[in-house]
DNA sequence: GACTAGCCTCTTTTT
DNA sequence: GAGGCTAGTC
């Protein structure tokens, strides 16, 4: 077939339209359930059969969930014009923010070592460095008053583009404290999501010789929920898009239901005024739901919205084989929840048109559990209670498997309540025995079982010490991680079955990781109870377990808030609680610190509030979820409400002619097997992750999926600033290799370590700053001697590769020196290696097979997508500077994917066996959770060995198990 | 129907 | 601390 029959075949006429229009500015209005993906999808296909470079291609998704959505539709297309789907590995498909912070590591290599910290982070930040900041203790209840608001502040005016200088004639106070917050960030290098973007705008204004730059091979730029950006993030897709060919935007202003965190509808109702030579395309068909449905929502947004949205009428596709359109009221909400559980219940195996088969025959299935949602416009009550709580109750008296959102909360669950109190304990110095015995007692006993009461005290011992320790003493610094590990290994839960308390002690882990990153040094009494204030105030509210995960995935009812659910479609969904004063929620405008005279133009557009108009396109959101079944449900007498509810207006504001309103379970169709959609997002994607199980099944299952942490080495840092420093070298010298003064200059300027600070006498008294300092200095020197004719030939880069496996699509990314050779392109990749350098080791005995087969995918995926022919791979060691050939030949390369193949199998076969050995149980990061027992694989079939420059070796898991007893 | 005192209730979350 | 609902008054 030709382009033009391939995208016949595949779209309908719009889409069509939509793909093939060649304009420089096209704004593509899609209706839910239009097919916008796949839209997206066939344009970047179509761009690419054009004869347009992959890597000219960008694509900007809301979240990184879309982007590997966006990533398998984009491959199905490209095997259709019959291209390699590793192509996608060239192009960026992914968020505005990864893209940003890529960006910014080419313009300046010194970008890639700052932390980047999301809104806990901040917190954290600001709470390690209040003094620095200007604020004072006291000052107003300290986080709800102090920290809160500033760390509000910092991010409305990054993501509003608001000038800092314009904020001190309005108030001092906030101008003094947010410019020392930008200050003290760069200085210790860490940002945030929102002062990223801000930066990501100066450094692109900055480019006027677009050909000599870091954006010089784009040409496409695509962004997906267009209706959702905020006002820098806008900013940034203007000017990234005034150097480019091309700027496709897909959205639906109906669905805009961001704008209280900023987002900017009128950024894509008035596209077309505001770039010039705009096509305009309208995805109206909606195929996803009923014509009832269909029906009711353009009703409502006619009723609700009309005057504030792009006046479009959105046309149904066809009504399947089902349907039910139902609005009903109940008593009170156990009614509602009963009635909604044996609803459910009533339709599983319900017969469901599916689609069309290749053949033309008619695809059925039966509903299953995973077919239905239950969403609710808020899963928590304010107090904290899960609202979820009927509907939780009655699917589970009727044995119906589900997953919510509400769940999440690990501190309602007393694992991580034992953790943080079993820390509590040492807030204070002097804590007795007899307390420390009685908690143990009637705290840890009940929770974990096989706890040890004499490491309990044996370890708390420790720790008091480490933590009280007297201020004339040495000071010891405290690694939280390692207390946490303490803890776990304590409570002994190695042969714990119950796989919430494992994720519990998981997330964790995760919260005193992110106190570890931005907390530089915990070293006092004083900071440990500061840490303990933040997990007793900011953690307990915001850290939530990821519900949807490869374990509980599975086959089950979703409950969920309707944001989470933007984006996915159910056969049957309950919108519940549809009560007044709840759902739509009463208004609110901006209440932040920020002067109100420069929050004019966000405040007249209802931005960081909520207006009516807001709820109503979070309920249009809603029933568009809906394929086939919809049900809008609420009730009047709510446990925890004193006042009976009335209705949502919303209710009367959805009509349509089918709707009903009896309470009947009538089966819509027969009864047939309940057979699970496929779901493609249960995939493994991440090589990183995927390395993992190579070394031990269990590891990965510990770290991936229970989310477990490893303590952070006082070094941390060393490897990621080495590299961050080569590849500077690399940037400012392309065509000579810098002098030693210039490699001296270069470490000064971007040598950095978090965690470890400078001595106050580097001359004399020189700490372990210095040492590190100066040894990758004198490394770097080395390094520029001995391959000093590498520069101008080698560049060094961040390579990013897709593989794909049997199903599976697996992202990686590598630090790479490539050697470009001027007729035949990259012809080496090498791989740097750091670690060497941390710790004397035996070359000898240095392991070759993570760092082979990350080179060996490499070339295989630089071979298919940029036609590179990666002839020689290296690993070079710059501890004793040298390089050592990988082999990259045919067989090498087929071995390295068959044990990815056979890792994401086990994956995929939830197979996660303990794979004990001496040699990697003994430098372990999880030894304090794992039994080290030597299981088999579910699995039986043997993965291909690694071809390293030692010759062909075992994957790890298959090492030699030194005598280690056998145990099934 | 207009007005008001008093009572009830208080969200959503990615990078 | 404020928005919104209710019940009661005029």
């Amino acid at each position: 077939m030709n382009t033009e029959e391939i995208l016949r075949a595949n779209l309908n006429n719009e889409q069509y339209e939509a793909v093939v229009d060649e304009s420089r500015h096209i704004l593509c209005l899609a209706c839910a359930g239009s097919g916008k993906s796949r839209t997206l999808a066939y344009k970047i296909a179509y761009l690419v059969s054009k004869g347009e470079a992959p890597e000219g291609i960008i694509a900007f998704t809301f979240t990184e969930k879309a982007a590997e959505s966006i990533k398998r539709r984009v491959a199905e297309a490209l095997r259709k014009f019959g291209y390699p789907e590793n192509y996608i590995g060239a192009m960026f498909i992914g968020t505005l923010d990864s893209f940003c912070q890529k960006l910014l590591g080419d313009i300046n290599a010194k970008y890639r070592q700052y932390d980047i910290l999301d809104k806990n982070g901040l917190i954290l930040f600001l709470m390690s460095r209040f003094r620095q900041i200007g604020l004072r203790h006291g000052e107003g209840r300290y986080f709800k008053e102090n920290i809160l608001p500033l760390v509000d502040a910092w991010q409305t005016m990054n993501n509003e583009n608001i000038d800092l200088a314009n904020i001190e004639q309005y108030d001092a106070t906030l101008f003094n404290r947010l410019t020392k917050l930008g200050e003290i960030l760069d200085r210790d290098g860490y940002m945030d999501f929102s002062f990223a973007i801000r930066l990501g705008v100066q450094e692109l204004k900055r480019i006027t010789d677009k050909a000599n730059s870091c954006i010089a091979k784009f040409k496409h730029l695509l962004v997906d929920e267009y209706q959702d950006i905020n006002p820098i993030q806008e900013d940034f897709i203007r000017t990234l898009a005034s150097h480019l060919d091309m700027l496709l935007v897909v959205g639906d202003d109906d669905q805009s239901i961001y704008g209280w965190r900023g987002a900017n509808v009128q950024n894509i109702l008035t596209f077309n005024r505001r770039y010039s030579d705009v096509a305009v395309h309208r995805l109206l068909v909606n195929f996803r739901s009923t014509d009832a449905i269909v029906s009711g929502g353009n009703n409502f947004v006619q009723r609700t919205i009309s005057l504030v949205r792009l006046s479009k009428e959105i046309k149904s596709h066809s009504d399947g084989n089902i349907q039910d359109l139902r609005k009903l009221w109940f008593d009170n909400r156990i009614e509602e929840a009963e009635w909604v559980a044996q609803r459910i219940e009533s339709l599983i195996g319900t017969k469901y048109l599916e689609g069309i088969n290749p053949d033309g025959t008619e695809k059925y299935r039966g509903l299953t559990y995973g077919d239905f949602a239950i969403l609710l416009r808020s899963i928590r009550n304010s107090n904290g209670d899960n609202r979820d709580k009927q509907f939780t109750d009655a699917l589970s008296k009727r044995g119906i498997p589900f997953k919510s959102s509400g769940e999440g909360g690990i501190f309602d669950r007393p694992y991580a309540i034992c953790v943080q109190h079993s820390m509590e304990l040492l807030r204070e110095a002097g804590l007795p025995r007899e307390e420390a015995l009685e908690f143990f007692a009637s705290n840890v006993l009940p929770v974990f079982p096989y706890a040890n009461e004499a490491k309990f005290i044996t370890i708390l011992n420790k720790w008091h010490q480490n933590i009280h320790a007297s201020t004339s003493a040495a000071r010891r610094k405290v690694y939280p991680q390692e207390f946490l590990h303490d803890l776990i290994d304590v409570f002994n839960v190695r042969d714990f079955k119950d796989e919430t308390a494992l994720r519990d002690l998981g997330l964790f882990s995760k919260i005193i990781l992110d106190v570890e990153k931005t907390y530089t040094s915990i070293d006092s009494s004083f900071r440990y109870a500061e840490m303990l204030n933040f997990i007793g105030n900011i953690a307990i509210n915001s850290y939530e377990l990821e519900s949807i995960d490869y374990l509980v995935k599975g086959n089950s009812v979703d409950i969920s808030t309707i944001h989470k659910v933007k984006g996915l479609e159910y056969p049957v969904v309950f919108v519940v609680d549809l009560i007044a004063s709840r759902f739509p929620h009463k208004k609110a405008t901006y209440n932040g610190k920020l002067p109100h005279e420069l929050m004019v133009d966000a405040i007249n557009r209802g931005a960081y509030g909520t207006r009516l108009e807001d709820e109503a396109r979070l309920f249009y959101t809603a029933i568009t979820r809906a394929e086939r079944v919809l049900y809008l449900t609420g009730s009047t007498h709510h446990q925890d409400l004193k006042r009976a509810c009335k209705r949502s207006t919303f209710i009367a504001d959805y009509t349509s002619s089918k709707m009903r309103e009896d309470k009947a379970f009538d089966d819509l169709a027969e009864k047939i097997e309940p057979q699970p959609r496929f779901d493609e997002s249960e995939f493994p994607t991440d090589f990183s992750s995927v390395k993992s199980y190579l070394t031990c099944p269990y590891s990965y299952k510990l770290s991936t999926i229970y989310g477990y942490n490893a303590a952070v080495p006082e070094l941390f840092g060393f490897g990621k600033t080495s590299h961050t420093i080569l590849e500077r070298m690399h940037q400012q010298f392309k065509d000579r290799a810098p002098s030693a003064e210039e490699v001296a200059e270069i470490v000064e300027s971007t040598f950095m370590l978090k965690h470890v600070f400078p001595s106050n006498d580097p001359i004399n008294r020189p700490g372990s700053y210095e040492r590190a300092k100066w040894l990758i200095q004198r490394i770097l020197m080395e390094y520029s001697q001995q391959y000093a004719a590498d520069f101008g030939r080698l560049r060094q880069d961040e390579a990013r590769f897709e593989i794909s496996v049997k199903d599976a699509l697996i992202t990686g990314a590598i630090d790479l020196l490539l050697l470009e050779d001027l007729q035949r392109g990259i012809t080496t990749a090498d791989v740097i290696d750091f670690k060497s350098m941390e710790t004397p080791e035996d070359v000898a005995a240095y392991d070759w097979r993570d760092m082979s087969v990350q080179v060996q995918l490499y070339s295989q995926a630089a071979k298919e997508v940029i036609g590179e022919n990666v002839e020689t791979g290296y690993i070079h060691t710059l501890k004793d500077n040298r390089r050592t050939a990988i082999p990259v030949d045919k067989q090498s390369v087929n071995n390295a994917i068959g044990v990815v193949e056979w890792a994401v199998r086990g994956i995929l076969d939830s197979d996660f066996p303990m794979r004990a050995c001496p040699k990697s149980c003994g430098v372990c990061d999880f030894r304090a959770m794992c039994a080290q027992k030597r299981q088999s694989f579910k699995n039986e079939a043997l993965p291909p060995q690694i071809n390293t420059p030692a010759g062909l070796k075992n994957l790890i898991a298959f090492e030699d198990d030194g005598g280690v007893t056998n145990e099934i």
